[in-house]
DNA sequence: GCCGTTTTCGGCCCGACTGTTTTCAGTCG
């Protein structure tokens, strides 16, 4: 029986063949709705009595899925198969080939995958058809090469430094009004696939002129008045793709609002706009009768005028969060402002890199009022992991800072190992003294998923350990995490009352938000922490809060809202 | 293909840019 997951593969197959096919747009993207229902509906399979009943499924769609759960395959598919050479399928990807054109060389030139269509540029056979040119033919061949040695999508922590960079420029220049980071990365999406910025300016010509010319800039895609689209090599690195709109400043509300999207989400505005009598753009919104043309000072006001709150950028996914946020909402996703502490990271004890004192001086900076000090244990020895006996005497330090500072609570604390023999890295009465017990796996990810969860099991129901660090053991884009059943281990937290981590560094964020949100309908507390190994490293905070976001999570879900007093009362409880 | 008290047909988000044309289709976000 196939699941979920593979039917809406299934789904989604089947319009990319469609578009190959010339099919009509409109019943191309119905089939890609069908997958995003199901995509969206939480319940399982075997739960849903009806598909067909889902919006976005009608009597077509739900024969296909129906038909692929009963038999496992579908003669739609199949026949398009027959019909449309899979090596075709990949090509889409290419810039500048869609469906129409793909599906024009397929037919003209009988180009059928990446050799084929290679051959028939180096042949010259491209320029010759109608619509195509020696550009489309050079571009094509561009792309083909490119292919090879660019991902698709980059992991957020890899474009972090370039869009810093970017930042820093365009804060430099003297036209520039104000600007954002939109796209994906403002939605904080774990991979990019380019940085989208939005400048309000009343000199785009001369804006244009000054980001042209900066050493960085890899290739020129494209540009226009409004538009510019280049690619930058900062670190040596591949290059990074960007957009940069230019616009005025009273239509910087509604350009942020439509290039933040998500698509979804602007079709759901869009349709809500209709239904007044109005139509959304980049540059206002547009009564249609009168042609009036209405702008915003910024996107509180653009969403307050359709009757909503603000709409965090996490959330705009085209789910349900046009009825989450009606203006009146009381719906309060957690935010920066709501973060108290950080409980997670390292100092000079372990493989830190600043002491016990920078540590807690920077909390204080960030306006904390607790934290808590989690070197690694010493099975870690590649990380210089605290034997007892350093341990014991680090505690004392930490305890002496702790009477020291009246506005912080620094809890003792540990990131004890769970070891590949499923024990814990100290004894009990080593754990016995300390505020904050901390337990995660560095290593033996291979092993199986049994094992791997009676270890997770053992420290979950071990009194002293208060939270489960990065449950997954992922690092996105460069490694799966552990093999573990992530229903099952949020069932288990919640049995033994054990905090799971959002761990914030951009290459892990793990949990994810689509676990986050699991995890807080079971009723699990979330802790955000940086894991920070240096000073620095603790401005990943954001980066959890978003993840945060994007799970729908509110303050109360996350224990550094708390604060130190229910945060201890929640640890104790635990013990006893 | 899907949808619907603007409903069973005729829409389906909207606009910029490119390369091809010589007024526009295709692609993209």
């Amino acid at each position: 029986m196939m699941n979920k997951k593979e039917i809406i593969k299934v789904l989604e197959q089947i319009a990319v063949y469609m578009e190959i096919k010339g099919e009509n747009a409109f019943r191309v993207s119905a089939y890609r709705k069908a997958a995003q229902a199901l995509e969206q509906d939480e319940r399982s399979l075997r739960d849903i009595d009806d598909v067909s009943k889902l919006n976005g499924i009608g009597k077509g769609t739900a024969a296909i899925i129906n038909e692929l759960i009963e038999t496992g395959e579908s003669s739609v598919l199949n026949e398009l198969k027959e019909e449309i050479p899979e090596g075709l399928i990949p090509l889409l990807k290419l810039p500048g080939l869609g469906g129409k054109k793909l599906g024009k060389l397929y037919q003209e030139l009988g180009v059928k995958d990446r050799e084929t269509l290679k051959e028939a540029c180096e042949s010259n056979r491209i320029q010759e058809l109608a619509g195509f040119g020696k550009k489309s033919e050079e571009k094509i061949l561009h792309a083909l090469e490119e292919a090879n040695t660019r991902p698709e999508r980059l992991p957020i922590a890899t474009v972090e430094k370039a869009a810093q960079f970017l930042k820093d420029r365009l804060a430099s220049l003297e036209d520039v009004r104000r600007f954002e980071l939109a796209g994906s990365y403002r939605r904080a999406r774990e991979t990019v696939k380019d940085l989208d910025f939005i400048v309000s300016t009343d000199a785009p010509a001369s804006v244009r002129e000054s980001l042209l010319n900066m050493g960085e800039i890899g290739e020129i895609i494209g540009q226009g008045d409004t538009k510019l689209s280049f690619t930058v090599i900062i670190d040596d690195d591949f290059p990074l793709s960007v957009d940069v709109r230019l616009v005025e400043d009273e239509a910087f509300a509604t350009t942020l609002h439509h290039f933040t999207g998500s698509k979804d989400h602007n079709v759901l505005m869009r349709q809500l706009a209709k239904d007044q009598g109005e139509k959304i753009s980049e540059y206002g919104v547009e009564n249609v009768e009168t042609g009036e043309v209405k702008t915003f000072e910024d996107e509180t006001a653009f969403f307050n005028h359709f009757g909503l709150s603000f709409i965090p950028p996490e959330v705009r996914e085209g789910r349900d969060e046009l009825a989450q946020f009606p203006k009146d909402s009381d719906l309060q996703l957690i935010s920066n402002d709501d973060i108290r502490g950080d409980l997670h990271m390292h100092t000079t004890w372990s493989d830190g890199a600043h002491s016990i004192d920078e540590m807690i001086e920077a909390c204080r900076t960030r306006g904390y009022d607790m934290m808590a000090i989690t070197d690694h244990s010493q099975f870690l020895k590649v990380a210089n992991g605290l034997t007892v006996e350093r341990l014991k005497r680090q505690h004392e330090q930490v305890r002496m800072y702790n009477e020291q500072y009246e506005d912080m609570t620094i809890f003792t604390g540990i990131e004890m190992d769970i070891l590949p023999d499923g024990s814990l890295d100290y004894d009990d009465d080593v754990l016995e003294n300390i505020d904050f017990v901390i337990a995660s796996i560095h290593s033996s990810f291979q092993q199986d998923r049994n094992t791997i969860q009676q270890r997770l099991e053992t420290a979950a129901r071990h009194p002293k350990v208060a939270m489960i660090a990065h449950p997954t053991g992922r690092l996105i884009g460069r490694r799966d995490g552990y093999d573990v059943d992530l229903d099952w281990l949020i069932d288990l937290a919640k049995e033994t009352g054990t905090i799971l981590e959002c761990n914030a560094n951009p290459n892990r964020l793990d949990l994810s938000a689509e676990w986050l949100e699991k995890a807080q309908k079971a009723g699990v507390p979330i802790a955000i922490n940086t894991d920070a190994h240096r000073i620095e490293m603790l401005d990943h905070m954001p980066m959890g809060v978003s993840t945060a976001k994007r799970g729908w999570l509110n303050a109360d879900s996350v224990v550094n809202t708390w604060g130190a007093e229910r945060l201890k009362a929640w640890i104790d409880k635990k013990q006893t």
